[in-house]
DNA sequence: CCGTGCAAGATTGTATACAATCACCAAACG
DNA sequence: CGTTTGGTGATTGTATACAATCTTGCACGG
């Protein structure tokens, strides 16, 4: 509450627009599961709740819709997308075709640099308390490794595949023993793109999202037997 | 100039939204080389030319800045993205992959009548009279290869490149005999498709993506050779 | 003659007011 | 009792007003 009319001052410290401010929390919001699938969204709910005008959100919910976290229904508002078994898989296709190639970008442009901070941030994995800390790093690492294949378009559509992530509950980090195995599999990819392998490289991203993919399915399958709340 | 009062009737008849307008419009306007890369563009300025106020205007620039044809410069407005040497290589490299993905999809899981169309595709673009209708019929063709992938992320992804296209000038089919030659790279896919080989499909689209990097490149060439504005 | 500082204009960022449309609910009719 | 139709409220789509900032031009001094 009080808004305190510093209009256009508080962002002259942080240089972050008001609309990009609403995208942050929005996708910070549906990640830690504040607004899960299926809900509806009102403008000036989400307004009041930051303390801007709808306008601002309105910007944010079109980059949102843009990437397709949410469903645009006309004048009915916006619903936070839902993801059924079928977006699953062509979710995770998707990421192998896109993690593999820049795995394989990587192997052949990444610095020596990039290649070294890899190997750190996998160390550092080692080193985290609990899953969130974990899946954290983890995100850190596949950016990482993003960047290193140094293709913007490629970037950008990892990015909206990161983003559509986190529609989906929780994160595989959280199955005990998956840690132990991903840092195995990210430890064979950074191996790959050492040795300047890029098939290789390319072959052990494939490899790792399709671990992911399975690590997902069960432990949807966990929490279907836990409740019997079906997602279709 | 009349705007005439009927806000929110025109709406009713075509169900489509101003943003949107806004955004086919200026997509529209960019392919056809009105608003060529680099030129600043000002909100008010397409607002009166489409007779809509700034903030429909502001919704679709928001669109263009995230599939990155537009740049945003704080407080400085909004420029048409250039394309250097480096993003074109980026950019075509993008589509390698994804298209060549996208065929090897379709091989998978097209249904006969989707093969069928991208047959009758083919054989009407021999038909067509100017370059320009030979590149609509081209996009035509591409989009319903994305269609038959069945993968709407892999989808939005081409669809973002596809925009990207429409910043580069002129299309690759104003070269004399590149039609001949896209025409035959197009029944190769087609027929790798209806053969249901994969791999086959995918070869051959990133065939094809590699000789249209070659004819733009070619295309640039000889541009400079007209005049010698070099763009770096 | 050139550089610096200031002021005014221009342009975007944000907020709010208004209009159009749809969903929901109640009541009446078959 | 079920179905349909009309009204009312809620919500989005659009327009415009205002505030903050940047750019640009000009004047003044060195």
């Amino acid at each position: 509450m009080g808004s305190e009319r510093r209009r256009g001052k508080a962002k002259s410290g942080d240089q972050l627009s008001r609309g990009e401010l609403v995208h942050l929390k929005l996708l910070d919001a549906i990640r830690a599961g504040e607004f899960r699938p299926g809900e509806r969204i009102r403008e000036a709910e989400i307004a009041k709740w930051l303390g801007v005008s709808r306008t601002p959100v309105r910007e944010a919910f079109r980059r949102l819709q843009a990437d397709g976290l949410l469903v645009f229904e006309p004048w009915r508002g916006v619903v936070v997308a839902e993801l059924d078994q079928q977006q699953l898989i062509e979710l995770y296709a998707m990421r192998k075709v896109l993690e593999g190639t820049a795995a394989g970008l990587a192997a052949q442009h990444a610095a020596e640099s990039q290649i070294a901070t890899l190997a750190e941030l996998i160390d550092t994995a080692d080193t985290a308390a609990d899953a969130a800390e974990r899946a954290e790093l983890n995100r850190h690492f596949h950016q990482n490794i993003y960047a290193a294949a140094h293709n913007r378009y490629l970037l950008k559509a990892l990015n909206a595949l990161r983003d559509s992530m986190a529609l989906l509950p929780s994160t595989t980090y959280a199955l005990t023993g998956r840690h132990e195995i991903a840092q195995g599999e990210h430890r064979d990819i950074v191996g790959a793109i050492a040795r300047r392998d890029p098939k290789a490289a390319e072959a052990a991203a494939r490899h790792h999202i399709a671990e992911a993919e399975k690590a997902r399915l069960k432990m949807i399958i966990e929490m279907n037997r836990g409740n019997k709340d079906t997602t279709p």
